[in-house]
DNA sequence: GCACTTAGTGTACGTTCGTCCACATGACGA
DNA sequence: TCGTCATGTGGACGAACGTACACTAAGTGC
């Protein structure tokens, strides 16, 4: 028998030293995001989604800038992660392209989540320059990725074509015909495939 | 000497009938998305901004979606009315692709506010089907008016080209050469200028 | 000019928000 | 074991929010 008052079991009992707790907060804004927008992102709403208690935010985070930048940094840099270890498998220009075409089809297909998170990210670094670092170095890395099998200038073409592509994709209703985007990356890249 | 107490002079003697109401909250509802984003837009700060007391706001609109689907409705038809009078005026392909090229060259250099509210829109869209009507509508008016000059094809790939290109070039903080961008869009339309 | 209808408004309510700070709690050297 | 310190927390506070509704003002027929 505990000689202590058990704290309310609902609430868990939270150790008071929890390293991964930032971490944890962080992926809870990104998840508060996707659903409820960064319109709908609140203190409150992501402590409850991280378990943490609120004081926790603004002891660890300035206030909601700071974690929007956080969450959103981690969020661009695992999603460049992906994209640069795709483009490095790739063994020449042709199979990079076909992995170009997988994307946007993909993309498009199945991350609702992706897709959101890349436009509420857009849209606050259109707004605020503070965020720009972050589409910035986003870009550059892409752009880099791309590099590894094309010239830079057709790299940034692909780069901003892949942009039109999945965004129109997604936002479409109406059903794309898939080879209509296979044949405007080949267009670019310049590839007789 | 009035009977009746003045009302404050600041606040102006508003007129009771106010036909064009409507559309002042609509066009104020805008500017302060442009300023504030979706994320920071109130019934308040637009009753402000078009002078219209708290009131009006939910006389005229039943709530805040409802207000914003107007107000990106007249935005999204706006745009498209003036990229479709673009497309019109030009006289064949080779034509057709200069407008194209310095649409998105000036967008990118010019226009904040228009890049601020297609991104506040596509966020939108991308999470509330609600809003999927307009982008779609939007698409389809763009992808018309392409097809004034270009094949259906050809002007998909454009049109989500542009896109991109637009996009890039508006959050990239590095100076871009505008041949890259002239030159994409050579390469999808397929002219020898 | 009066009675009645319609259009439009001011305000108060309950909710939710971010921030703050007095305090509780676990870590740790003595 | 105890005292001290840094870490972390709970709850209170004022500001801002959307909504609803009793009301005023303007329009309209007589």
């Amino acid at each position: 028998m505990p000689d202590r008052p058990q704290p309310p079991a609902s609430r868990g009992n939270r150790r008071r030293h929890d390293p991964d707790r930032r971490e944890r907060i962080i992926a809870a804004c990104l998840e508060v995001i996707a659903e409820f927008g960064v319109a709908g992102t609140s203190h409150r709403k992501v402590a409850a989604a991280a378990d943490v208690p609120l004081g926790s935010m603004t002891y660890h985070f300035s206030g909601m800038d700071e974690l929007l930048h956080a969450a959103f940094g981690r969020f661009a840099t695992s999603v460049s992660d992906g994209f640069d270890a795709m483009m490095a498998a790739a063994e020449g220009p042709e199979e990079a392209e076909r992995i170009v075409v997988a994307i946007v089809d993909d993309t498009a297909a199945e991350s609702h989540r992706f897709l959101v998170l890349t436009h509420e990210l857009y849209t606050l670094a259109a707004r605020e320059p503070a965020f720009r670092g972050l589409t910035n170095a986003w870009m550059a890395r892409s752009r880099a990725a791309l590099e590894r099998h094309f010239d830079p200038a057709t790299a940034r073409m692909l780069d901003a074509l892949i942009e039109g592509l999945t965004i129109h994709r997604a936002l479409d209703t109406e059903p794309h015909d898939p080879a209509v985007a296979a044949d405007a990356i080949r267009r670019i890249t310049g590839l007789r495939t």
